[in-house]
RNA sequence: GCUCAAGUGGUGGAAUUGGUAGACACGUUGGACUUAAAAUCCAAUGAUCAUCGCGAUCGUGCGGGUUCAAGUCCCGCCUUGAGUACCA
């Protein structure tokens, strides 16, 4: 064999390995560059072709980065908490740990084969004992703090308490769930208890008793971002709401930092507009409703105070706490029914039900406090309780769901809002609502006549002048619900103490995951750790029986790489001072509103402690797509077991089924593979076209059960690593999902090839010139210079390995082989198919590592041409080219162009309208 | 429903700032080499018309528009994919 990939793609693996070539360290003289990918869990299936694109990307970048002189950290982990492992346990009984072990040895190995430049001394895995009592300490660090809306930013608990003892907390603008105003007497007055209870309303880290995602199938309450469409997102099972005391971290105080730090990181627009709408800003107004005959006042959140006139009843989510005060005696057991019956829905039911239109009058009445008009409250589940204050003012004229609920109940409708000299019509006529955010209002009072965007802020003034209301901005981020009902997870730092939680001291972790004799939960239905034997501290202790989600370990895994193995502290000041963020970070988007939200959240409070100096931890980021699978079928010939070829399908009644990719070929089915396949194939017949067995075709999910995985080891192992690589990148636009050809891998297997026989002659020997190189060489070579190094720039891989093969193309024309020429080339090609570059760089007689070569650099005489040749257009059609010397001026060109005898023939002897001449570019000639 | 992204040959895709549409590959067809196959090399390959070695017309989802010039910009639609789901 010419070019044996195997033998120089393992020599070179164990080479990078054995001297360590990619191990980063901290070079203050050499700039820096971080380049991370988003850390596997590491699953039990292995690696299929698409797992690998983002990291092939992302090392491409760090090998051209380095060769670009900078110093480059490319660091690789595991994240190694999960379901899956623990699911297994629960059916086998074989412990997560082990099974994780398994497949990250696994994963490892594929990784190795492929030839990436990690530096594997920085792994990490968030299951590790020495990584995760970092996740614990930034827990107890969540615990003790609250956060300061003055100084927008965290601030110690202490510093909280030592004001309550002062002054209460009537001064204090903290983000907390503590409404009730206390002073310092107060505060002095209260129990510990009473005050630890208090202090929970302010922690970033608290429990408290809320509506959560309980997963029974799983058994354990899911953070919003894991549940999709009512399902969880790992295994599918229903999802229900339900009240639990539970952990939660209060990344809503974040909310607007969020918002607002999207505005100076480089992220794709639809990302940013993903994190945008999970953080739901909207600006509004809170108004108090009296309640009639009872002593109680309904907050409400609306966007639109100009139309307070044209609120005709208010509405209460079923769960909100004043219906049974409001709720009248001949109503009462109407609405405990519906109470009831709306509470115990699960989210699937709720979500398939949003056209139906329920709800029942509670028998109460508000009072509109600018009309003074008594309003029916309802209850009705379109109102949900996790927004705004769980309760609204309708305004059926000019809101879409208020309007249809007025219309199924019949309840007065007014119009408030109308569009400048447009006459109001009758609102019992509409089919809509009118939701217009731009109008003028009218039946408005002392607003009718203002533009809407005026009327708001006089709705708002009036509101504060009568101490009714005031402008507030309202966020539909909830805090993330941070405790699992799981065994593999990180356990919490945290003890009870007469009922009360309290934090471990930092030298008494890592408080490590205990083991257990099933991973279950006990009978009593509390979690597994529950069923670990002496689960307390030393003092006796109860300890935490929950775990730590998914999110945990991942939230701050790219500071821990700056310095993983530092026993005393997260990471070094030094470490972080000259890594400081990662500069390009590389996943799928199907992270957009969990991990990298969590992620910003947790490297937000980080720095506010004062430890990084980044706020945002990732500068650039790009989401790779998904490659999809292609689809195999074959047609059976319906009631027989005879398969008709593609092309005569439509003769025949026929069911479509899906056949194994790996008995396809060019879409030629192997018959004879296709019969071993499974004895009911065994007796198959088969219908051909022009003597072929046709398969239909179709881009699917890559999955088994569609038979369409391509498994990179085989891949690699037929055309190498290098290949592999190279047709990952090939295949088209990064971020693009798009479908793997299998046999679109052969073109590029071609081109390596007669790229290595550059270098070689007819007996496979390194064999290359001293010659000159002369001007066409130079050119192509220069050409490629500056394409290569620009598109990689702008992270356009597909177009970089066009170039290389328009170079090779080229230069085999040329019939070059000179070292000139071909040894630079070898560097441009390293970052794509490092293991040949480094051979054939070795063989120009090289000792070190290419990774260490220089990016050569372009020289612009050498592509610079004396003449352009100009495409002339008639009317914007092009006719013909003429060449021409770049120093002429436009004149020049013009009167060129005009003379020639091509132009003459088009110009039919009229004279031009016009010319455009643009030059090195276009001339375009009317008529 | 709302938000975002994308629609270019038989296929994947290229065209970076409005300036030669289809680079580079795959596939297909024909040819060379070979006892044969593989490998390799050469040629053709958007569609239609053609007195097919001159050429012409059409052509980037559809319909308009701006411009000397539109795959690219603007307006309206269609289709596909993704996210979200009563957010007041």
């Amino acid at each position: 064999m010419e070019y044996n990939f195997n033998e120089i793609e393992k020599k070179w693996q164990a080479y990078w390995a054995e001297h360590k070539t990619f191990k980063a360290e901290i070079k203050k003289d050499k700039p820096k560059f971080y380049v991370l990918d988003m850390f596997p869990y590491p699953s039990g299936a292995g690696l299929h072709v698409g797992h690998p694109l983002g990291y092939i990307a992302s090392d491409i970048y760090s090998r051209y980065k380095r060769n670009k002189g900078f110093n480059v950290l490319h660091p690789m982990g595991y994240d190694a908490y999960g379901l899956p492992a623990e699911q297994y346990a629960i059916q086998t009984g074989t412990h997560p740990a082990v099974t994780t072990e398994k497949n990250i040895a696994r994963y490892r190995q594929q990784l190795d084969q492929i030839g990436f430049s990690f530096d594997w001394d920085r792994e990490v895995r968030t299951s590790d004992p020495q990584y995760y009592k970092w996740t614990q300490w930034t827990f107890i660090q969540l615990f003790h703090s609250y956060f300061n809306n003055e100084t927008n930013k965290a601030d110690k608990i202490e510093h909280l308490v030592s004001k309550f003892e002062t002054e209460g907390n009537t001064n204090v603008n903290a983000a907390t769930s503590q409404e009730e105003i206390f002073t310092a007497e107060d505060w002095k007055a209260k129990t510990e208890f009473e005050q630890q209870e208090l202090l929970m309303n302010y922690r970033l880290a608290y429990l408290a008793n809320t509506t959560v995602n309980w997963c029974p199938a799983l058994g354990t309450v899911l953070a919003n971002d894991e549940v999709k469409e009512g399902l969880s997102e790992r295994g599918g099972h229903p999802v229900e709401k339900r009240m639990m005391k539970q952990w939660l971290l209060r990344i809503t105080a974040y909310s607007q930092r969020l918002l607002d730090g999207l505005n100076t990181i480089d992220w794709s627009d639809s990302l940013k507009e993903t994190q945008k709408n999970w953080i739901g800003r909207s600006e509004g107004a809170s108004v108090e409703f009296e309640v009639k005959g009872v002593d109680e006042k309904i907050e409400v959140f609306t966007t639109r105070p100009d139309t307070l006139f044209g609120a005709t009843y208010m509405v209460l989510a079923p769960e909100h706490e004043l219906v049974a005060q409001i709720t009248s005696e001949e109503q009462k057991a109407e609405v405990e029914e519906y109470v009831t019956w709306a509470k115990n829905r699960s989210e699937r039911e709720r979500m398939s039900e949003v056209k139906t239109v329920s709800g029942k009058f509670t028998g109460g009445y508000g009072i509109n406090p600018l009309t003074g008009q008594e309003i029916p409250i309802w209850v009705a589940d379109y109102v949900l309780m996790g927004y705004g204050t769980g309760a609204i003012m309708a305004v059926p004229a000019h809101d879409t769901r208020d309007f249809a609920f007025a219309k199924h109940f019949e309840l007065p409708i007014i119009q408030v809002v109308s569009q400048e000299g447009e006459e109001p019509t009758d609102p019992a006529t509409w089919e809509d609502s009118y939701d217009s955010k731009d109008g003028i209002s009218i039946n408005s009072g002392f607003l009718t006549g203002m533009k809407t965007k005026k009327a708001i802020k006089a709705a708002i003034h009036k509101m504060k002048e009568m101490g009714i209301g005031e402008g507030t901005i309202n966020y539909r981020l909830r805090d993330a619900i941070f405790s699992r009902q799981r065994y593999w997870g990180e356990p919490f730092p945290v003890y009870y103490k007469d009922g009360m939680p309290q934090t471990l001291n930092e030298d008494q972790l890592p408080l490590e995951l205990p083991e257990v004799d099933k991973y279950l939960p006990t009978e009593s239905g509390e979690p597994p750790l529950a069923r670990a034997t002496n689960w307390k501290t030393e003092e006796g202790y109860q300890l935490e029986t929950n775990t730590m989600p998914g999110f945990a370990g991942s939230s701050a895994y790219y500071y821990r790489y700056m310095d993983p193995n530092n026993q005393n502290e997260y990471f070094s000041k030094e470490a972080v001072d000259y890594w400081q963020n990662v500069d390009l970070y590389l996943g799928g988007d199907e992270h957009a509103t969990g991990h990298l939200l969590y992620s910003r959240f947790w490297g937000m409070f980080l720095f506010d402690l004062g430890m990084t100096v980044k706020a945002e931890p990732f500068q650039k980021l790009i989401n790779q797509g998904k490659i999809q699978g292609r689809s195999s079928f074959v047609y059976r010939v319906n009631g027989t077991n005879k398969y008709v070829s593609y092309g005569l399908r439509k003769e025949y009644q026929t069911t479509r089924l899906h056949v194994d990719i790996s008995f396809v070929n060019n879409d030629v089915l192997d018959t004879e593979a296709f019969k071993a396949w499974r004895a009911e194939y065994a007796d198959a017949e088969f219908i051909l076209e022009d003597g072929k067995y046709v398969c239909g075709w179709e881009v699917e999910k890559m999955s088994k059960s569609k038979y369409n995985v391509q498994n990179p080891d085989h891949l690699i192992e037929k055309y190498g690593a290098d290949t592999f690589r190279l047709y990952e990148m090939f295949l088209g636009p990064l971020e693009s999902h798009k479908p793997w050809d299998t046999n679109g891998i052969e073109g590029v297997f071609r081109f390596i090839r007669k790229f290595w026989r550059l270098f070689h002659n007819e007996q496979n020997e390194f064999e290359v010139s001293d010659a000159e190189p002369t001007k066409p060489e130079l050119k192509i070579l220069h050409q490629t210079i500056k394409k290569v190094a620009d598109d990689i720039e702008r992270f356009s891989f597909n177009t970089t390995v066009s170039q290389f093969m328009i170079c090779a193309n080229e230069l085999t024309d040329l019939k070059c082989n000179k070292k000139a020429i071909l040894e630079p080339l070898t560097v441009l090609i390293a970052s794509y198919a490092p293991h040949i570059a480094e051979e054939l760089w070795q063989n120009f007689g090289h000792t070190e590592s290419i990774s260490d070569a220089e990016y050569p650099k372009f020289v612009a005489e050498h592509v610079a041409e004396n003449n352009f040749s100009y495409p002339v257009s008639f009317n914007g059609k092009m006719r013909f080219k003429m060449e021409l010397p770049v120093t002429m001026n436009p004149k020049e060109v013009e009167a060129a162009v005009l003379e020639s005898p091509d132009a003459e023939k088009w110009l039919g002897g009229k004279a031009p309208k016009k010319v455009i001449v643009v030059p090195k570019r276009i001339v375009n000639i009317v008529i």
